[in-house]
RNA sequence: GGAGAGGUGGCCGAGUGGUCUAAGGCGCACGCCUGGAAAGCGUGUAUCCGUCAAAAGCGGAUCAAGGGUUCGAAUCCCUUUCUCUCCGCCA
């Protein structure tokens, strides 16, 4: 949600910076001004009535009180005449209220300055790329054939058990991918993030409060008897461990960090995207979270880029940096890194995380706010990024580290695994 | 799942229909006192909406959430939710 103060002051200006997204607000910002109108008009007629009846519920007590029940019983008429008044107009007020409401839930993230226009991720920029293209030999597999070779992956046992998008690792394939979570979790620790375990349902709130819901797409698993989503990412619960609260500004940076099995439904989705590991039902994710001084969003923004390039380097994987357009920005972020790597054996780019700034978007949903120095509350600056996803790291590591010998692991990983190659 | 007890400010806690504009305490902030500190004394200390250029001020709302009774509700009634205790089931 964006601040409505900013529609008041300059609805040119939202409607002119959502173009960038290919969001034509117009009409809906016209509206939100209407019903904040409305809203405000009878929340002070309603103000009013309900003042004049105070009064007078005073007025009848103390005549009560004094014995004289008679009068009293004169005023009970004006009483009920004003409370019936007050009913009114606090019907149409929370009729306005939740229209408001409901308005502006549609609106997504402002996006920042430097979102390139465009419509599709060809508009992307790329920002950087890194790290050594793998030579591999005229035999090389794709990763779904290696995981079948060595016996690492069984997509046929997780298809039996649930379906297709829940592999089944196995082995030295299970081992790799403790060794990842370990491996990034350490990381993130030593970067000064704490590391937390979290629920992996959440309710409502907390899918709303990070922007999840309205859920047009159906992306979230339901348990409809319990009310509950299965998370699709650990920054639902790790952002709303903080909803509804008033944080000191000496507390900030809030860092934090979680690994967890992360459930996206994924309808609509098809064809190669699908193979293997490339997109999943059910995957392995370690994430980072912040919750900052808005002041300095942008530099965390950067930090957090640089962090996740810096574990990309260590997996001695080759990637690169994307500046998300307008187009292909989530509805909750004012600016988006994508982290890709390449498969070589696919011969094709995946993305391992994506890096956002939400700026004030989630802490308005969730009422996150900073006592600042000069004592006054303000809402806080969130960001998240992937730190990062299994599944298509497994899939560039087995493809690109393939070999005659066996599959190679990259050094950092050694320690954590134990074995040095798979094979 | 069954039975019972509860949810009051940052925290503890009083409060059983009008004097709640929520006692008292703790904590915190500022001031006085002090060579400095502690103690002591004094003052202040929730959130949201509206009004205002803004602040102050003023009006309204909020005692878990929602609804009801009443001229008037923290207080009475109903629903939901969460916590605790006991029983049952269970890794």
């Amino acid at each position: 949600m964006i601040d409505l103060q900013r529609i008041r002051e300059d609805s040119q200006e939202v409607v002119r910076r959502y173009k960038v997204r290919n969001f034509d607000a117009a009409d809906l910002v016209a509206r939100i001004q209407e019903v904040d109108a409305t809203r405000r008009r009878v929340q002070k007629m309603l103000d009013g009535t309900l003042a004049e009846s105070n009064a007078l519920a005073r007025k009848i007590g103390e005549l009560f009180k004094s014995g004289k029940g008679q009068e009293a019983g004169l005023l009970k008429e004006g009483s009920a005449k004003l409370k019936k008044q007050a009913k009114e107009f606090q019907e149409t007020l929370d009729s306005a209220s939740g229209e408001l409401n409901e308005l502006m839930t549609r609106l997504p993230m402002l996006p920042h300055p430097s979102v390139p226009a465009g419509d599709t991720e060809a508009a992307n920029e790329i920002i950087r790329e890194g790290g050594a293209m793998p030579e591999l030999s005229s035999g090389a597999m794709p990763h779904w054939d290696l995981a079948k070779k060595y016996d690492i992956i069984d997509f046929e046992a997780g298809t039996r058990v649930a379906g297709a998008g829940f592999p089944v690792y196995k082995g030295k394939g299970a081992r790799l991918q403790r060794a990842l979570i370990d491996f990034f979790l350490d990381e993130a620790t030593k970067a000064g993030y704490t590391e937390y375990q979290p629920p992996l349902l959440a309710n409502e709130d907390s899918a709303f409060g990070t922007g999840n819901l309205p859920d047009k797409d159906g992306q979230m698993y339901q348990v409809p008897s319990d009310n509950l989503y299965l998370i699709p990412t650990s920054e639902v619960p790790l952002t709303n461990m903080f909803r509804d609260t008033i944080l000191n500004e000496k507390d900030l940076p809030v860092k934090c960090t979680a690994y967890s099995v992360c459930f996206r439904r994924e309808a609509g989705s098809y064809g190669k995207d699908v193979r293997g590991l490339n997109r999943l039902h059910q995957f392995d994710k370690v994430e980072i979270v912040q919750v900052v001084h808005p002041g300095k969003s942008y530099e965390v923004l950067d930090e957090m880029v640089k962090y996740v390039a810096e574990l990309l380097q260590k997996l001695e994987l080759p990637y690169r940096i994307t500046r998300l357009c307008g187009g292909d920005l989530g509805f909750a972020s004012a600016l988006t890194y994508d982290m890709e790597v390449y498969s070589a054996a696919q011969g094709r780019w995946l993305e391992v995380s994506s890096i956002s700034n939400f700026e004030t978007f989630q802490a308005q949903r969730m009422k996150l706010r900073f006592r600042s120095s000069e004592g006054k509350n303000q809402l806080v600056h969130t960001l998240n990024g992937s730190a990062l996803a299994l599944p298509r790291i497994v899939a560039a590591l087995l493809e690109n580290n393939q070999a005659k010998d066996g599959i190679h692991i990259p050094e950092v990983l050694q320690q954590y695994a134990g074995f040095e190659a798979i094979g």
